[in-house]
DNA sequence: CTCGATGCAAAGGTTTTGCACCAGG
DNA sequence: CCTGGTGCAAAACCTTTGCATCGAG
C-alpha cells in the first residue's frame, strides 16, 4: 500500500501546520513519483505543471524539510550531484547508485548483514541510509 | 616504504611536466602528510605555509588534477563537505566515513568480498574508491 | 488577527573555467 | 622562445537564510 497525498497532508494538519497550495502539490507529486527518487530541482518542476504557479526553489527546500522532519520523507546523497528525495512508506532501504550514469538499485535492510559485519570489524555501524553506496552498474563498469 | 615529494615531481617530470614551486610544495606537503586525508584547503594552507608564498586555490585543483592523471592521487569524496586526497601507493583502499563525527576508517580491497557479493546481486560491481562509504562511528551511534 | 508560509534576493561553500600574464625548460 | 602553469575574477552548482509580505485558520 502506497502512501496518498491525502494522508500526507493531514498528518501535517494534525501537527498544526498549514496547508497551502505548495504543500498540497509537493504532497500530490511526492504520491504520484511514488517509487521515484527526485531531485528537489525535478520536485519544483513537477510541482509548477501541478499548479499552473511559479513556485520558489526554497520553498521547496523547506517543504522537504518540513516533511522530512515530519518522518514521511527522506532525502539520499547519490555521490556528486543533487539530492534526491523519497517517501518512506514501506521501511527504510538503503541505496546503490552507479557512478557513471546514475542508475540505482535499492538495498532492503535484510540484506545488509554482510556489510553490517564489515562495518562492525572496523568498529563502524550502517545506521543511515542518508549516503548512497557508489559503484558501477553491468553496463557501464 | 612511502613515496616522497621528489619522486612524484621525478614522474611529473618524465611525463614532460614542469616543476614550478607550487607543485614542489604540494608534492612535498603530500609526501610528508603521508597517512592523511587532506581536504584541497586543508593543501592549500599547508603549501602557503611551506613555501610562505601566496598560491591561488585553483591551483591547488589543477596540481590535484594532475597528479591523479598521473595515477599518484586519488580524491574521494565523504558524504557532506569537501573532497579529500590521498596519495595512493601501497594500494587502493576503500573509505568508511563517519556521519556524525568525520572519523575515518580504511577497507583494505581484499575485505570486501562480501559486499561485492551483494553488489553483485543487484548487477553493480564496485570497482571506484571515489566515494565512502558513509556510516556512524562506535562513539557516535 | 496572528503566526506560519512564501517570494525574493543574496550568500554560503566548494570547485571549475576563461583569459591574460609569467616563467620553466 | 614557446608552451604550459599561474593568478585573478567570475561563474557554476546546489542549498540555505534573512527579511518583508502574504495568507491559512
Amino acid at each position: 500500500m502506497h502512501i496518498n497525498g491525502d494522508l500526507l497532508l493531514s498528518s501535517l494538519r494534525a501537527s498544526g501546520l498549514r496547508i497551502t497550495g505548495a504543500r498540497r502539490a509537493v504532497c500530490q507529486v511526492l504520491a504520484e513519483s511514488h517509487d521515484d527518487h527526485l531531485t528537489a530541482a525535478d520536485l519544483h518542476k513537477r510541482v509548477e505543471a501541478l499548479t499552473g504557479k511559479p513556485v520558489d526553489p526554497s520553498t521547496i527546500y523547506r517543504i522537504i524539510d518540513v516533511l522530512e522532519k515530519a518522518g514521511h520523507l527522506r532525502h539520499v546523497h547519490f555521490g556528486h550531484g543533487p539530492g534526491v528525495v523519497h517517501l518512506v512508506d514501506q521501511g527504510a532501504h538503503h541505496h546503490i547508485v552507479c557512478e557513471t550514469c546514475g542508475r540505482t538499485a535499492d538495498l532492503a535492510l535484510d540484506e545488509l548483514g554482510d556489510l553490517t559485519e564489515l562495518l562492525g570489524a572496523h568498529g563502524f555501524s550502517l545506521g543511515s541510509t542518508h549516503f548512497a553506496i557508489v559503484a558501477q552498474c553491468g553496463d557501464c563498469a
